[in-house]
DNA sequence: GCCAACGTTGGC
DNA sequence: GCCAACGTTGGC
């Protein structure tokens, strides 16, 4: 029998200053495809290296606004690879310490498939089936977490989506 | 702007 | 390896 200790998650909620990315923003970039920039986090980064899929759902999430909450959904679009704004001297991310023959941080693509209105922390909280939920939890601080099964069903639910 | 919570750094 | 100091996140 084969061990397996970790089960993966096939949904995502990653975080995006609406001033850095949002999600019109996103929408904008051809094939409304963004590379995920400016991840420095090694849990987060951890999650795109080995977990991730491409195809793998993703709420998409505005934080650090005047109203954060879920604005969209979309999709991993691309196996990881290196973060180019790590090299980049003129870059808010960039990461002197990383070297281009042994890049420390990485991204990947992600699509959007939809604009959704705007399910706000309070309409989350308000749910008490989405308790475990992450994102609502104190102090939680991780912008790429994963999405229970469950939880991605009830908030497309509440998002009118099938 | 405040501040709780968390991650990282670095001296020892 | 411990842990205090510091920096960052992010809701409010």
């Amino acid at each position: 029998m084969t061990s397996q200790h970790t089960q993966t998650s096939r949904y995502w909620l990653m975080k995006s200053e609406p001033g850095e990315c949002s999600i019109d923003d996103a929408l904008a970039f051809e094939n409304s495809t963004v590379p995920w920039v400016g991840v420095r986090n090694y849990q987060a980064r951890n999650f795109m290296r080995d977990a991730m899929q491409v195809g793998d759902g993703v709420l998409f999430y505005h934080s650090s606004c005047a109203e954060p909450g879920i604005v969209g959904i979309a999709r991993v679009a691309s196996t990881p690879y290196p973060d180019p704004t790590q090299f980049d001297p003129a870059s808010h991310y960039h990461d002197p310490t990383s070297r281009p023959d042994q890049p420390r941080w990485l991204l990947v693509d992600v699509q959007v498939i939809r604009k959704t209105r705007n399910l706000s922390l309070p309409e989350l909280r308000a749910h008490p089936a989405l308790e475990d939920l992450t994102i609502l939890k104190k102090g939680n601080r991780l912008s790429i977490t994963p999405v229970e099964a469950v939880h991605w069903q009830l908030i497309s639910k509440l998002l009118s989506i099938k």
